[in-house]
DNA sequence: CCCATTACTTACAAATTTGTTAGTATCATA
DNA sequence: TATGATACTAACAAATTTGTAAGTAATGGG
C-alpha cells in the first residue's frame, strides 16, 4: 500500500509461502483489511466510489481507493471512469471475482457458525 | 500477536468488520502470515512442533508459536502436550477445521488458476 | 557433572498496514 | 466569480505484524 521494501526477509517469506501454497495465493488476494466487504458489497451489481464509501461504515476515502487499486490490479474488480464532471467512477467484479462467490457464500456460512461456537465456550 | 492497544480507530474498525460481515471474520481466522501453510501441513494428520518447523520453509520457532497459539485459541488447532523429556508437543487439526478443507480445495484451486491468469496479462 | 534435545520465551528492531488531516481538479450552476 | 459535487492524492503518524538473536526448563545418557 505504501511501497514495501525490496529484499526484505519479509518480503522473501511473503513471495515463497505466495509460491508454494496456493490457498494462501488465494487467500492473500482478498486479505486485506476492507477488501472483502467491498467485494460483497460488488456481488449485487455495480456500485460508484461514493456508494462503497456511503455502504462500508467506518471505511475513509484514502482506503477505499488504495483496497480498490489493488483489488483492481489484482483482477478482481473492474474500474470503469466516465468523462463526467463531477467525476464518476463504476466498480464491479470480474468474471474471476464472480467464480468466487459461490466459495465465500460456504465460506461465510462456516464463518458464521464458528463465530457462534467460538464465543460460546 | 504482541499486545493491541484497546480502543484504537485500528481494533474499532476491525471488530466492526468482523461483526458485520462473517466471511471476513472467517478469513480473519486463517489469515496470519503463516496459518494457512501450518493447516495445510496439518490436514493429513498430526505433526509435532519439529516436524512443523521442518516442512516450512522459513519460519522461526517465534513464529510458528505464535501462529499456533492464535490458531489453538480460535479453535481450529488441538495442541497435545506430552509429559516426556524432552518435551514432545503434537498438533491436530479439530473438527471445525477439518469442516473448512473441501472449501479449502476450492479456493486453492482457484488460487492456482487465477495466479497463471493474472502474471500472463 | 556436562551435554544434547525439544518446545518454547523474551526483548528488541524492522517492516508493513492502517488511520488522520488537508488538500486537488473539473465544470455546471447560482 | 464563488460554490458544490465527486473521486481521488499527499504527507505524515500511529498501530500492528513480522523478524532477529539469545535465552530457558527438564531430564536421560555419557
Amino acid at each position: 500500500m505504501g511501497k514495501r521494501k525490496e529484499n526484505s526477509t519479509n518480503l522473501l517469506n511473503e513471495s515463497y509461502i505466495m509460491e508454494s501454497c496456493d490457498l494462501t495465493y488465494a487467500i492473500c488476494k482478498i486479505g486485506g483489511r476492507w477488501k472483502l466487504l467491498i467485494l460483497c458489497k460488488l456481488e449485487n451489481g455495480t456500485l460508484r466510489f461514493s456508494e462503497l464509501r456511503n455502504q462500508i461504515n467506518g471505511i475513509t476515502e484514502r482506503m477505499l481507493t488504495l483496497q480498490l487499486r489493488e483489488l483492481e490490479k489484482d483482477g478482481l474488480v473492474k474500474r470503469t471512469v466516465y468523462a463526467e464532471v463531477p467525476p464518476r467512477v463504476d466498480y464491479e467484479l470480474t468474471e474471476i471475482a464472480k467464480e468466487l462467490v459461490p466459495i465465500w457464500a460456504k465460506l461465510s456460512k462456516w464463518g458464521a457458525k464458528h463465530k457462534i461456537l467460538v464465543s460460546e465456550f
